[in-house]
This record gives C-alpha cells, sequence and structure tokens, in this order.
DNA sequence: ACATTGAATGAATAATTGCTCAAAACATTG
DNA sequence: CAATGTTTTGAGCAATTATTCATTCAATGT
C-alpha cells in the first residue's frame, strides 16, 4: 500500500518483520497491505539483494582444532576454517562469508590502515556479504589491474563492489591484469599514478588474495587473460596456481619467465611485515594452495573443513 | 557441561549450514547424521541460544528498531519513523507520507470508523498525498476551528482537503480556532450544530494531530491566532507545544489561562479509548514532541530517524 | 532392584513457506 | 489505438518446517 514508496524498502521492511522480528509471511502481508505471496517475494528479494546478512557467533570445536593445527603446521599468523557439508566442492559458499567478517573486522577499526585486495570469485562473494561501513579513515588498494582483455573492466576485480559499500578511500589499477610484453608492463608501471598506486600497496597491513588454480578451468585461461598455450606452458614448468596472476609451482616457487614476465599486479605483500590471507577451498585448488601456504607466499588462511583436513594429511 | 557444549557445537554447525550454506533440514540432518527432526531441533536452539544473528542492511531496518524502541520507552499503541534523508530538518518530506498511508489504512476499513483531524503543515502536506478513497460509511471531524482570524477559511484546516478527495462523513468546525474570550468561547459551544460536533469528536477511533512547537516561529504565531505578546505569556509560563491549539509545558501539563481559556478546539480525544497519533518532526519540535509522548497527551506517533534518536537519547 | 523423573527421540500432523502457472496490469511500439 | 512484450499478481499446490504426543532411555533417589 502506500502508494509507490521504493520496491526495496518495502523489502527490507518485510525482512526485517520475518528475521528480526520473526513475524509470519502472513502477518508481514497484513501489516504491510499487500497478498501473503507478495510478501514472501519481499522476503525473497531482500535475500537476493544481499540486504539480508546472517552470521553464526560460535567457534565450533572441530574447526578451531583443524585451525590452530594448521597455523602450527605451516607458521600462520590466521587461519579460519569453515564447516563444510561433508561433500563440498560447491563454489564459495561459507568461506565467502567468513572472509567478509574477517575484512569487516579489519575496517571496523579505529586506527587507519591499509588493506589490499586481489581478484576472484571467492573475493567477489565476499565483499558481496560485506554490510555497509563507513570508514573514511582507512585506503584500500588493489594490487590487480581492473582492465580485462577486450578492454572492458575486469568483472571479477572487487575495488570497485567494496567501494560501493564502504567509504574507505579506494585505489584501483588503471592497468590490464597482465601486459602484452615485459616493456609495456614496465612502462605502464612507470606512470606516476601507477607507482604511487604500488607504493600504497607496499604499505599494506592486511591483504585478501584469492589462490587460483592453474588447470584447465583455471581463472586466468577461462577469463581470457591467458591463452591455452600460455596454460600448457605455465603447466609444463610446473605451476600449480597463482595469486593475483602470479604463477607459482608446487613448492612455491614463482615461476620465472613465461607471464609472469609480464603480470601488472603489485607484488604480494610482505609476510614478515604485514598479514596476506589466502581465501580458496576445493580439491582442485588444494596443490595451489597447499603450495602457498608451505612456501609462505602467504601468511593467513581461510578455507573450509575438508580443504584443512586434506592439508595437514 | 561437556554435554551441553558439545551440544551447542552441533547446534551451530546446523544452524551454520541452514543459514549460511542454505541446506535444508533434512539435507542437514543427513550430513550430521540425526534425524530430521532432530536436525529441526538443533537449528532452533542455536536460535535460542542466540547463536545466530541476522541483520538487515538497510536504513529502514534502523528505523523498525526505532519504533520498536520508541513505543516500549513511551507506551505508545503506534509508532512509525521514516529514514531521514541528510537534511533532517527539512519540512514535512517524508513523515508526510507516512501519515498519509496510516490515514489510508484507517479509511479503507470495512467497519466505520470516526477519525478526527487538526491542522497544520505537516496534516495538510500529508492529506495531500492520499490517493482519493471511497469511504462514505467512514466520518471524519475536524477537531480546530476553521476560521482564521481576519475571517477567512483557516488556510491549515484540513479537512475540506481531506473532503476533495475522500467521501466520507465530513464535520468541519464552523468556529474561529481561538475565541476572542472565554465567554465567546462557552457561547459559540452552546450552539447545537458545534455541540454535536464536538459530541461526534468525543467518539473519535483514531485522531491525526499535528504538534507544534512555540518558538518564535510557532505557527500558532507566525499564521495570526495569537499575538507575539501572548506567545511570550506562554513561553513566560513553560509552555514548550501545542496541539490542536492547546499549549502545554515541558512535562506535558496543558496550561492553565492564558489563551488556552480561549481555544475553541474540541479536547484531544481520549487516549485510554482511541489512537491519538501525533505527527512532528525536526529538532526544534523535539521539546514539544517529547513532553507529548512523555505525559501521554498523543499513544501514537509518526516522526523521523533524527527525532527518534533525539526522543531516545 | 525398582519406581520416578526428565530429557531425547521419532511418528504424525499442523503450519508455514516456496514454486509454478495463468491471468491481469502495465508499458512500449508500430 | 491496437498490438505486442514484459512485469506483477494471486491461486493452487508442493515442499519444507514447526509442534504435539506417546514412547524410550538413562540417571537418580528410595
Amino acid at each position: 500500500m502506500a502508494g509507490n514508496g521504493n520496491r526495496l524498502d518495502d523489502a527490507a521492511r518485510a525482512a526485517w518483520l520475518y528475521y528480526i522480528a520473526g513475524n509470519t509471511q502472513e502477518e508481514i502481508a497484513a501489516k504491510l497491505g499487500v497478498s501473503r505471496q507478495s510478501a514472501q517475494r519481499l522476503v525473497s528479494q531482500a535475500m537476493a539483494a544481499g540486504l539480508v546478512k546472517v552470521r553464526i557467533d560460535h567457534p565450533i570445536a572441530e574447526c578451531l582444532r583443524l585451525a590452530t593445527d594448521l597455523k602450527a603446521r605451516y607458521d600462520l599468523q590466521f587461519c579460519d576454517i569453515v564447516p563444510s557439508g561433508l561433500d563440498s566442492d560447491s563454489t564459495t559458499i561459507g568461506i565467502a562469508e567468513a572472509a567478509a567478517t574477517e575484512i569487516e573486522r579489519w575496517l571496523t577499526r579505529e586506527d587507519p590502515i591499509v588493506l589490499t585486495i586481489g581478484t576472484g570469485r571467492t573475493l567477489k562473494a565476499a565483499v558481496e556479504c560485506l554490510p555497509r561501513i563507513d570508514c573514511p579513515h582507512h585506503t584500500v588498494v588493489s594490487l590487480t589491474g581492473n582492465i580485462s582483455p577486450d578492454g572492458a573492466a575486469a568483472y571479477y576485480n572487487v575495488v570497485f563492489t567494496l567501494a560501493s559499500v564502504v567509504t574507505a578511500k579506494t585505489f584501483p589499477m588503471p592497468l590490464p591484469v597482465i601486459a602484452s610484453s615485459a616493456s609495456e608492463r614496465k612502462m605502464l608501471h612507470d606512470q606516476k599514478i601507477v607507482r604511487s598506486t604500488l607504493a600504497m600497496a607496499e604499505r599494506a597491513d592486511v591483504s585478501f588474495l584469492g589462490i587460483g588454480e592453474l588447470g584447465e578451468s583455471a581463472p586466468l585461461y577461462v577469463d581470457g587473460y591467458i591463452t591455452h598455450d600460455e596454460l600448457l606452458a605455465l603447466q609444463k614448468t610446473g605451476a600449480v596456481g597463482e595469486i593475483v596472476g602470479w604463477a607459482f609451482d608446487a613448492d612455491g616457487e614463482i615461476i620465472q619467465g613465461l607471464t609472469n614476465e609480464r603480470v601488472a599486479s603489485a607484488a604480494i605483500p610482505s609476510r614478515d611485515t604485514s598479514l596476506v590471507i589466502g581465501i580458496a577451498k576445493g580439491s582442485v585448488k588444494r596443490a595451489a594452495i597447499r603450495a602457498a601456504v608451505a612456501a609462505g607466499l602467504v601468511n593467513g588462511l581461510i578455507t573450509d573443513e575438508a580443504t584443512a583436513r586434506a592439508l595437514l594429511a
């Protein structure tokens, strides 16, 4: 009723009445003067629009244990394990929320920090879980370029998504993800703005990075940043994973040459002076994750129970 | 203890699978190796134990919370808070629409009601938001006179505006707002038509009233119903606000004497037997609104977020 | 050992929620 | 203004979730 009002407003109202006030959808329908079905639609729209944030406030003992073990085994500063259904290879569910919680924890700090962020599906999902946070005193820097091969904005670059929900000062990288040549990369990196952004990235206090795999469905390849031949070449030199574009082998050694000569991303921030959290799960990424934590490419990890077990086995 | 903690662990896990991973309770039961109803019990235990935190990320959510708090704090039957834009002192925007919605809700009822209405800019704006409503079974009564000091129709008397858009039986008060003397008021009120209108007002089911302030820009003064000296006199006795002309102090006590001896309006309808909704916002009206709700001059309130916060502070 | 109590369980059932589909309302275009 | 495509709506139905109730099980006191 009430004329037009914003549709999302009503959705939020309905969601509030449903989740917070514990009303049944029929009661909501009555209060809002719509049919029960419409009330149901409003609630699920609020859901779909990501207005509803649920968090479980309990350290599940088993996950805690795994986290402690992993921290000891791989000398991690930070580790969060999310419960998994026994079979779960299902995308980003779970760790995205956990990552969002951790990002939120950092962005709600009083003292100003520099947070750097990578790319990827998981990270994107995590940022979409974030509530609005007012934190103009913080700085968010993207480690990766935001221009996709076809010149469009890179879809999985998350800095803009983050900026739309958080009031921190944000610095995207006005670069392609992978330059066409080593010399082009040098030229791009010599630009004044890029240099200052790269410099800022080096002052990171905390970083959130996806860990990508380099199999047939490697995101770098699937999203068109590298060709199939380039992928094969990487695999041939033993590359098993990639962080902000930098391919590394099973020992966590950054591959020399090949596409790594042209990766336009900033270097992974120092693990000696800052917290670098990798976020990934799933059996297909296992080798990549293991290499990354074993070699100390990251000193923090958010993953799920199944992956944690595999990393400890 | 141990049993209890373990149980909560499972509850947390079940809640996690349910709310975050979106599993159905049957799936959870399978994964946790318990029966479906046990899974249900775990989830609801997690709920009861407060493990599950839901948050709605939308300004509306805050408004609903404020409304609930205000209802509890001031023992209100009804409260609606509209989000305030950045310029929170800007006239009637927002609450007018909200008031219109509530008026409409009452006028679209099947069973016949008596609705009484006051005056003022906010109420005028509210009525102008109303759609056409066919409701000949309802009765609308003005609580205030509709004759301005210069003999013309009082501009902010809303009964005529309302009548132009709604088919209810409407009863204006063929009176000045403030009589020239106490005896004139008595004489006027003794008229047969006025008496029946006043009697009708006493049978109100719901009332919509503006809350006016009594500072330098008090509507009563600005619109010429009282002189500047009368305004000063009221202020001197501690008057902070006014409803349908009746001035009251910071404790919500109706001022004795002064202009109140000549206010020709009907009394504010009973808050014990009917819903009396005050509609006002803005920092300049804060004291008046606080006094009105605290003393129970009204038992319903429509205001904005900023004012609601101030009332709770 | 045995009765008593109280929590936990699963079956049955009631209530609520989610989905599909056809009709209606709406907007757009020729 | 008719024709068209799109969105919104509510009814009916299927799926899911909550509650009730009789029963079991284990623990405790007599």
